[in-house]
DNA sequence: AGAATAGTGTCTATCAGACACTATGCA
DNA sequence: TGCATAGTGTCTGATAGACACTATTCT
């Protein structure tokens, strides 16, 4: 261990300077003699259980912060460097998410936040993470499992004060995160990434009230809802939601 | 060259190995020896010049895209690791820019905007690049020169047909960082950043317009402007800037 | 029958866009 | 004096928030 810088570097690269060529300059190309940082992505997952919003963490095992609880992250594969340069960042972060939580890759939804790179963030070496945040529908968040590292994964509860203090800078991350989620829920189309495949209204303005903190009221929420209905944004769908009164009509969402 | 492998790892690691204590571990971290990316930073520097919006390019001296225009930016400087972790990501953003045009280092606004790592971005190796966007109101735009390492830096027009073809991914950073900008134009206050410190409504207006490629309503936009007047994001300032008719009051921005 | 939620309608204030109009300084 | 731009006022349509009201189903 301790060669990742050998590893790297082209096995003829001294051979070809001097060749004014393009193809022969990248071979030996020498700028992986500067130092390089550690590149990890961190994911800030999100669900919504019990009508609560839910933030997935994980508990450290190893150190730093061992025992602390954790965005569920890792690092980047970035291969030799030159023959194979290993993963896309996106790629990356959904095979940490898959393998923290046993779901099965496709139909996670993704979007990265911001890269945290302050210096000394990881007291071992510099490390520079890009961040994303992930929705999970509720019917998958349970699903979750403790990853095949056997880690602890729990779902905490960011609705009641009470959360654990994070490891590293991911307090700020999840901070972000929020705020982005918050500015973004009115004028995206995030909402329909935590509600089930169908949902009706009031499943749909739970959402944004759990996310905003606030409470909105159902007429004039619904109001906006059936702008998105004759926009084509949602649709109906056959059936409808058993309540403790009166069942509810169930919609669609049409996005992709 | 080639040592970095060797100067990154802490001298007496093994040594240590064993110790339960958390900063024993520290000084034995292994994680290193997984291959590591490139990191650079890389900046969509936006100006606005004769009524135009206008793209700060360098010419490349070296290879790869030897010749072709490209968006500032550099290597994030790393340091050692361990002892010494480096710059932060701003910084990096913030020096290379600097070292770039020439302008001092304070003053620049700039801001994360997303981070870009493909596999095979760079044809030399794995290369993550965070971009960031900057605005330089004209009157430091127009003092821009040529960094020390004398390439070339020139102002491209966005508003007219005929830019050149940008080396890199830097077409995909450009735009993303346009979408961004126009979306954020209209509920944050990053249009004062392209504007002299003092400035008309007509001026204001006109950064709007160029950058929504749009034509707005001097009556209408007028009335947005009231509305932050009342609200206390800007006020006035002394004066009257002369026009070819009529001169116009001056306003300044209070932010900050 | 009563309770609770689904679903509808109304009123008001705010704001954007279209557009007509007045004011002022320069050529 | 004409003209271009600065600056003001008015009308309309869309939307958010407050709130009153009706409809339907479960217990």
């Amino acid at each position: 261990m301790g060669n990742a810088g050998k590893k790297q570097r082209s096995p003829d690269a001294k051979a070809r300077v001097g060749d004014k060529d393009e193809a022969a300059y990248l071979a030996s190309y020498k700028a992986k003699d500067y130092p390089r940082p550690s590149v990890t992505v961190d994911l800030v997952v999100l669900s919504i259980l019990e009508g609560e919003l839910r933030l997935l963490l994980i508990k450290r095992l190893a150190h730093p912060f061992k025992g602390r609880w954790a965005l569920p992250g890792g690092f980047v594969r970035v291969g030799d460097g030159f023959e194979d340069q290993g993963e896309d960042l996106e790629h990356a972060a959904l095979r940490e998410l898959a393998e923290e939580t046993g779901l099965p890759e496709g139909s996670i939804f993704i979007e990265q936040l911001y890269t945290f790179g302050r210096a000394y963030r990881d007291p071992r070496m510099r490390v520079i993470t890009v961040a994303y945040y992930a929705l999970l529908r509720p019917e998958l968040a349970v699903k979750v499992v403790a990853g095949s590292d056997a880690s602890e994964a729990t779902w905490w509860s960011l609705s009641q004060p009470g959360q654990p203090e994070l490891a590293f800078d991911h307090q700020e991350i999840l901070e972000r995160a929020l705020t982005r989620i918050r500015g973004k829920l009115d004028y995206s189309d995030i909402a329909f990434e935590l509600v089930p495949a169908t949902f009706t209204i009031a499943e749909l303005r739970a959402v944004h009230e759990v996310i905003q903190a606030t409470s909105y009221d159902p007429g004039n929420f619904r109001r906006r809802f059936n702008r998105m209905l004759t926009d084509g944004i949602i649709e109906d769908a056959p059936g409808h939601r058993p309540t403790s009164t009166r069942p509810a009509r169930l919609y669609r969402f049409r996005g992709r």
